[in-house]
Formats: structure tokens, sequence, C-alpha cells
DNA sequence: GTTGGTACCTA
DNA sequence: GTAGGTACCAACG
């Protein structure tokens, strides 16, 4: 690749010295000329993301061809968040050159230190500078010149003619040049920089940095400074002399190490001061109109495109051809799934080009603080008590909630501005720990404001923070609720309900999507594997940032949300409606738990462990020695070579299957003997043991925390332990179910919808036939043989209902002949026959899967039933396998998402009408709910909860807002019994 | 001590 | 053929 032509320079001569005495100085301009309404001139500096990113983002990030792309990822995205956060018609992106500059000429020390470039970044510049120019921004390297000080000279002249400017670096040298009409941002933190946010940070204003960097030195740059004077001491000397020049008038009085050294080092003070300080008067041959981004999005698209398809950018090349595609909302840095903005899209908002943000330009820096003593405190309650809405969040001692102790609270009442109130570290050594406040006066002082349902709460995976402060008995989530003015917000939530599929929603993945920052990670704080510590064991100022960090940082992805909700009022009531009311139900369901019969589990686990161990000595036997019953690899071959059974496949690392499925078909008593060895410590290990290790020592309920934002389709998953898979498909499997019990005077309860997703098969393609079958109430599989054999339901047999109901769930899962031949047990052809027979008789539910995967290439989502939005990123993925894969997944993600819908409905639903009864929710299984009920209430209860589910659509939705005109009954079974064996 | 592969439990 | 979680082994650092 060559560098393109688009600006061409005249080389600076190196050994033309600038004149430093007569320089501009950009911190002392005169600006009361400026005019802030326009947008600001954008000066980046590229030299600086290349390095930044390059270190901070993972090697890996490569395409096919070997080619490393985590700076040009990181890069880019920095441009395009400067872009969209300014608006700017007037821009350059700023590069050194290999070349050596007057500094070099000056100082054989400087910048000495720096190693070689990695050939790894070297490979990545030239793409970086097809990339600036592809986007229509004016690239400005000039042999013999630092970025520094093009931007330095550029930043003094648009001041000059009026401008206001924004300095996209991370570099604290360019402090120098900030005044009341230039700040830095560095785009890949978003860390913003204005004078205050100078003075904050070291102490002196930005005209006094030159002087700064002078008397301290900087290592990296070969800057030596006075000896003896750090920080600190430069700080000190500057505020009281203003200036180094005053300062060496007054040396005399000037105390210790500090002074002699001034003295003795006086002579090398200019020499310094040159190489610290930013040229601004450089020759650079452009004026104002050079420096305007081409915003015509046609210029530059196939250059762009074409960098794209090498650079392997999938989804910043699918979005030019989609500018408006739903998932080109946002940026990430390291998210390979993210998309880039396209090039008509950032035209698109250059055009429209109302400046959003000059409050944004005049910003201070955020600012975070630690509360460590009563004012500071009493001023913080006095803020959260004003607010219309905060954010709150918890550190703890572990993040399993049920062992969670509280070690502090940070709040942000808004962006870039957060406090920590740190209430029981406990790390010797550190003399902060005695400061802290105390925890009891504190939450008690601020329980009102969390309880009280007239100031909004904000908060990351609040439902954690909730059970954490219901230990302390306070009410997070019981009244949160949001109006225009006063926002609750559950960010985790927010993200998910927008758009599940583009990133997950962990703070540190929605800080890097949404933000483009990378967050202090909780290992760097307390460490990781073995050495890692728990929070109150982190030093409260370490803590303190970390902490600062996490409600800022959610507080401005609540902003985001915020704007990207008041556009969309189906999400808005996704997430307001359905998913807070659902995680305050889970909040309760996990707390309460469900009971089960230890002794009973534990006399299970005896009896299989007997069991396991008699199986394993018959293995040993017939192999003629002992090895690894469990061990897949050790039983193939055992099986495969030392006994010389016929039938082995190889899976695709090339070792011997001994999946069920491959064994099943093999006749040999060790295959009988292994099946059944691995049925009973699949029981033993993942249910028996586990579940009694889990439960709780004096209550012996069971928690479980359910996952609300995992799921590509809405469902919920289970962990810690897994309630959604206990066993029930065989007798020995359901004893496990036997061991989930009730109290005493109450029993199990258990409710399921019906053919839920078959039922929204019907809805949602209207088809005649299946709408039918439900409307009468048939046997849905059997209906279906019926139907397709075209014989009397009564005449369908055994085998036919079992093949009909293979097809049904095919249909669900998006089924291929190749799948169906497989669960059937038969060719490929004739699943082809019968599906093929299938579709004629239900016609639209075939058109229901051609349309389905149509819309899906065609928007890159489908939509559930309450029109959320599921994202189908693969859908048009270049390798077949995955494609197809991708539009299976489409097909049944309205399904299996609408049913994820409706269950977190019937919830909401079930939860209003429960409390007069005394009965709990304790379990939630994708279609089924189960509760712990009176015995003397079961009728009662079990009507109300059959009719809450039923009627989930013509009652609670619509209440919310949603108006669905269902096409078959809903129906719900229930029963009950001692156990949820029996309720089942 | 972490990670990938295999197997198997659920709707 | 869809969507999940957990346990175990074996290899890797």
């Amino acid at each position: 690749m060559t560098d393109n032509d688009h600006n061409s320079h005249t080389p600076i001569d190196p050994d033309m010295r600038p004149n430093f005495d007569a320089m501009p100085n950009v911190a002392m301009m005169d600006t009361s000329h400026v005019d802030k309404d326009q947008p600001p001139f954008v000066l980046v500096d590229g030299s600086y993301y290349l390095f930044r990113t390059y270190h901070a983002l993972p090697k890996t990030m490569a395409n096919t061809q070997g080619l490393t792309t985590n700076a040009i990822r990181g890069t880019l995205n920095a441009l395009l968040k400067v872009m969209r956060r300014y608006h700017p018609t007037h821009m350059a992106v700023c590069f050194d050159t290999k070349s050596p500059t007057f500094r070099h000429a000056m100082s054989s020390d400087y910048k000495a230190a720096r190693p070689p470039m990695d050939p790894e970044l070297v490979e990545q510049i030239p793409y970086i500078h097809h990339l600036v120019a592809a986007l229509g921004i004016p690239l400005l390297r000039i042999e013999g010149a630092e970025a520094d000080d093009i931007i330095g000279t550029l930043a003094y002249r648009a001041v000059e003619q009026g401008h206001h400017v924004v300095i996209s670096t991370g570099d604290k040298d360019m402090m120098q040049l900030v005044n009341d009409c230039v700040i830095l941002e560095d785009s890949f933190t978003g860390k913003v920089t204005d004078s205050q946010a100078v003075v904050d940070k070291f102490g002196i204003e930005p005209s006094q940095m030159i002087d700064f960097l002078t008397l301290m030195g900087d290592s990296s740059d070969g800057i030596k400074g006075v000896p003896g004077i750090g920080k600190k001491t430069a700080k000190d000397l500057l505020n009281k002399y203003g200036n180094i020049e005053t300062m060496l008038e007054n040396v005399a009085e000037i105390k210790g190490r500090a002074g002699k050294n001034l003295v003795e080092y006086a002579d090398d003070i200019p020499f310094n001061a040159q190489l610290a300080t930013i040229v601004t008067d450089l020759a650079v041959g452009h004026d104002w109109s050079d420096l305007k981004i081409n915003t015509d999005p046609c210029a530059h698209i196939e250059k762009l495109r074409a960098l794209y398809t090498e650079l392997e950018f999938k989804n910043e090349l699918a979005s030019l051809d989609h500018p408006n595609h739903p998932a080109n909302g946002s940026q990430s840095v390291a998210d390979s799934q993210a998309d880039a903005e396209s090039q008509a899209q950032v035209a698109k908002s250059l055009q429209s080009s109302k400046i959003e943000n000059i409050k944004d330009s005049k910003r201070h820096d955020k600012a975070w603080h630690t509360v460590l003593d009563e004012p500071a405190f009493e001023s913080l309650l006095k803020q959260l008590t004003t607010a219309a809405h905060f954010v709150i969040d918890t550190e703890t001692t572990s993040m399993y909630w049920r062992e969670a102790e509280l070690v502090g609270l940070s709040f942000a009442v808004k962006a870039h501005e957060a406090y920590y109130v740190p209430l029981t570290h406990r790390l010797e050594d550190d003399e902060l720990t005695t400061k802290q406040l105390d925890r009891d006066t504190v939450l008690a002082k601020l329980k009102p404001i969390l309880q009280n349902p007239n100031i909004g709460k904000i908060g990351q995976h609040l439902k954690y923070d909730a059970h954490v402060l219901s230990h302390y008995d306070i009410d997070l989530l019981g009244s949160i609720h949001s109006s225009p003015n006063n926002w609750a917000m559950d960010t985790m939530l927010a993200s998910y309900v927008i758009n599940a599929a583009i990133t997950r929603h962990g703070m540190d993945d929605l800080a890097r999507h949404y933000l483009q920052t990378q967050t202090i990670s909780f290992e760097d704080v307390a460490g990781k594997g073995a050495k890692q510590v728990s929070f109150d064991q982190v030093a409260i100022d370490i803590a303190s940032d970390y902490a600062c960090e996490d409600a800022d940082i959610t507080y401005q992805l609540f902003d985001i949300f915020r704007q990207k909700l008041a556009e969309n009022d189906t999400n808005f009531r996704l997430l307001h409606e359905l998913e807070i009311p659902t995680a305050q139900i889970l909040c309760q369901m996990e707390a309460q738990g469900i009971l089960i019969k230890r002794s009973f589990l534990n006399e299970l686990s005896k009896r299989f462990d007997e069991e396991i161990i008699a199986l394993e000595a018959q293995a040993h036997e017939l192999a003629g020695e002992t090895f690894n019953l469990g061990s897949p690899k050790q039983l193939g071959e055992m099986l495969f070579e030392k006994l010389g059974v016929a039938g082995g496949k190889k899976t695709k690392s090339g070792q011997y299957s001994t999946s069920e499925a491959v064994l099943s078909k093999i006749d040999h008593p060790l295959v009988d003997i292994t099946l059944e060895y691995r049925g009973l410590s699949k029981l033993k290990s993942t249910y028996t043991d586990a579940l009694d290790n889990v439960a709780d020592a004096e209550t012996d309920r069971v928690h479980t925390s359910y996952h609300q934002a995992l799921t590509s389709t809405g469902r919920l998953s289970s962990t810690d332990p897994n309630l959604q898979n206990i066993p029930i498909r065989t007798a020995t499997g359901r004893l496990i179910r036997q061991a989930f019990i009730a109290p005493k005077g109450r029993v199990i309860l258990a409710a399921d919808y019906s053919q839920i997703e078959l039922r929204l098969m019907a809805h949602f393609s209207g088809d005649k036939n299946l709408t039918r079958a439900f409307n009468e109430g048939l046997d849905i599989h059997a209906a279906t043989a019926a139907e397709v054999l075209g014989k009397e339901v009564t005449d369908v047999t055994a085998t036919e209902r079992r093949n009909a109901k293979a097809i049904n769930f095919g249909l669900l899962y998006g089924m291929s002949a190749f799948g169906l031949a497989k669960q059937l047990q038969m060719s490929r052809g004739e699943a082809q026959d019968y599906i093929d027979m299938y579709f004629e008789r239900y016609p639209g539910v075939k058109e229901y899967m051609m349309n389905t995967r149509a819309s899906a290439h065609e928007k890159g989502y489908v939509e559930t039933i309450l029109g959320r939005k599921l994202y189908t990123p693969d859908i048009n993925h270049s390798n077949r396998m995955v494609k197809q894969g991708a539009e299976r997944a489409a097909i049944n993600a309205p399904l299996q998402g609408s049913a994820a819908d409706l269950i977190k409905l019937a919830m909401i639903a079930v939860d209003k009408v429960l409390p007069k009864t005394q009965a709990k929710m304790l379990l939630q299984v994708h279609d089924e709910l189960v509760f712990e009920v009176d015995s003397d209430k079961v009728d009662e209860v079990s009507q109300l909860i059959t009719e809450a589910m039923q009627n989930v659509l013509t009652d609670t939705a619509v209440e919310k807002g949603w108006q669905v005109s269902f096409a078959v009954p809903l129906l719900v079974e229930t029963d009950s019994g001692k156990n949820w064996d029996e309720a089942h």
C-alpha cells in the first residue's frame, strides 16, 4: 500500500530550531472572540491511539491473513467516537513520521529510551492511514515534525481564527495547550480534560504545564528535569512563584535539595523547556478549507469497502450496505460483533450537525470522591434526597449474593462524578480504614432514600444489589418505577432489551461496547486466581477508584440507554413493564428458595454410590484390567481397540466417540454397564451430592440464581445450582424431583403452559389446520399424525404419534431432513417425504418458516410477540453451515422468545394475585412455574394461578400497553403434591 | 489452576 | 434441528 496524497506537505527541516522565544502560547491566548456555537475543530493525535490501542487491546484480533488488527480497530473506533460526539465539520488526524525532528537534533537522549516498534504494529499503520483517508478526514504527516507540533500549530491557528478546539489524545504533555476554548479528550477512555481538570490533577494551570514538565522531567520523552524536584515540589514551587523565571530570581529563598539543584542545573533549564514545549508556529501549509471533512458518503465508499473487506471487519462492511441497520447504533473497541458506523451514517450525523454538546466540551473532568467524614456524607445525602434519580452500586465480599457482605456503597448523580462510601474495609496498614463511617448509621440514613419510590434508582444488575441490601433490611427494588422525569433503570436489562446479541451485558462489556472504555477490572484491584482477596481487603483509595468508576460508568450508560429507549416505545415497555418487574419477582423467588429433603438425598447418594462401585467392578472384570470408566478416552480405547468391538466412530478430535447415540447401537455387556454407570454418576454428582452441598445449612432451602440477561431469546437461565434441568424423563431421575418438598402444612404446586411454542407457531403462521386443532382441543401430536397420514385421530398408532411429535418439535427447531432422519432413525429421503407431506397439510407453517427466514436475512433480526427484537448476527455469514445454523435459530427464536415473554408476563400476573393467599412462587422452568401453597388452599390458589396465566394476553399485556389478538387459547395445566415429582 | 472436549440433564 | 448448565477428564501453562 502507498500513502495517499490527499495531503502533501513540505517537509520541515530538522536542523531548523524553532524560535522558542517568540513561540505563541496557546494556554495564554485571548479567547473572547471564539464562537462556541459552531462545532469544534477536532485534532486527533493518531500516533497516540496507535500505541495505546495496540498495547491495550488483545493481539489476538487479527484477520485470517494473520494481520493483527487491534490498533486499526482501536484507532478507528476512537476516531468515530470523537466524531459522533462533536459532529465536527473540520478535523485533522495527525501522525508522527519515522524521520528525525528538531528534538532529535537537539538531544541524543530524546525518545532514545523507546524500544523499536513491534512489527505487528508497523504493519497496521498504513491501514490506519488509508482508513482515515477513506472516511474523508484530512490526514497530516509531515517529515521532520511530530504529531504534537502539528496539533499545537493548528490548535493555535484555529483559536486565532475564532474556532474552539477538541484535541483527541491521552498524552498529558498536551495539557499545555488547554485553555477556555481548547480541551483534551481521550477517545479511548472517554476522559475529558479542561483547564479545571488540569488544576484538579496536578494543582497547576495549563499555562504552567511546560514549566511543570521542565522541572520534574519526563523519562519517556528523555527530558531530564531537575533532580530532587518531582511532581509535588514542582507544583508547590509553581504555585508560589508562578513560573520558573520568577523562581530562579528568588532561588536564594528556596530551601533544601530543590533550591540547591535549581542553581546547579539552572543552565539546563532552557534546553529542557524547549524539549517540553509543543511547537505552535510550525510552517504547516494548510488553510482552514483544507481541513474540512469530506461528508459526501459516496466519495470514498468503495475504498472503505475494499479496506473493510481486506481487514475482515465484517460488521462494518455489512453496515455499508445497511446504513440504517439497527445494530449500528454504537461502537465497540474489542468486540468483534460490534458494528462500526458506516460512512453514510457518519455523513448523516455530520449533516444533521446540531452541536449537541457545547456543555460537553466545557465539562469538568470526572470527579470521584471518597466519603470519609460526616459533612461529606451529609452533603451526599442532600444530593441524593433532591435528585430525581441516581446510580447506586454496592461493593461486597462475594459475587454470590447469598454470602455477600456489604463493604461500601457508590453513588452517581450525574455523569463523570461519583462518590464512594467505604464502610467495612479491613486491610491492615491502611490508615483510611479507621476513618470509615459507621455502616449501620450510614444505612439508617440512606434507607428512606433508597426506599423512596419518588427517587429513581439506577444500577447495573440491581437484583444483586437488592439482595445485598435486603440483608440490611432495605428494600431497594420494591418500589421501582419510572416516570418521564424520574428514571429507574437496570442498565444490564436495558442493554439486553435493546440488543441481546451485540454484546454481553456485564458492566465491563457495556463500557467497552457503548463507551469505548476499558474499565478497571476487579482483578486489577483484588488480584486473581488463588491470590484474589475479597473487596474488604482492598485499600480504600484503590477501592474508591474502582467503585466510583462503576457508578460513573453506570450513569453514562444510563444516559445512552435513556435516549435509546426514549426513541423506542416498545423497548421502553419491555424494560419497564416486563424485565424490571420480572427482576423484582426473581429477587423474591431466589431469596425464598425451595425446601429439599436432605435425608432423602443423602440416602439416594449412598444408594447410587453403591451401584456405581458395583458397575465399575463389573466393567473392570469384563475388561480384564482396571481403567477409568468415566473417561471417554479410556473407555473408547478399551471398547474399540483392546476388546475389538465393532461400530467405533471417531469424533472430530480423533477420539472414539462413546456418546449414547453410538453406544446404544452396540450389543455388548460393557456398553450396558457404561450407560447405567453414566446415568447414575450424572445423577449423583450433578444432583444428589450437589444439591445437598448448596442447601442452606439452617433452613435446608436451595436458592438458585436466575440470569436475566444471558440468552439470545429472552429466556432465563439458572445457575448455582441450575434448577431448570432437574431430571424428569426416567424413573430414577424423578427420584431427585421427589427431594424437592414443601414444609409442613404446605404442598408443591406446579403450573405449566401446554404446548406453548406450538400454539405460538399456530398464532404466527395463522395456519388453518394447526389453529383448528388447538381450537378444538385435540391431542396435537395425534392430530398432526392424522392430518399428515389422512386418517382419523382415533386410528393413529403410538408409532405414528411419536413420529408426528418429532416433526412438531423439528418445526420449532427449524427442522432439516437430516436432523429429522437422525431423530427418527430413518433415511434422509424418508424424512424428506414426511416433511413434504407435512407441509402439504400445513401450508401456513411452511410459509411462516420461509417468511421468517427471508425477514431475518433482510432485517437482521426477528421479533417476539411483545416486539422484542432478537438479532441474528450470523444470518448472512459466508460459511454455509454457520448461515444455516443462524437460519434455524431465526425460525426458533420468535417461538422460544415469545414463550419467554409470555411466562414473564405470567409471573407478573401471578405475583399480583398471590399475596392474599400466602402462596409463594419458587421456580420458573421456561414454561412452568412452581409454587409452595398451604395444603388447604390448593384449589383456590390453583384456580387463581391458572386464570392469571391463561389470561395474560387479554389482561396483563393489555394493561401494560400491548395489543395482541391471539389465534388460539392458552392452556395451563396444574397439579400439586407433597413433592415436585407429584406436582408435575 | 485454567481451558477445551465430551457427555448428559432440562424446556 | 432450538435454547441453556454442570461435571469430568486430559492437556496445557
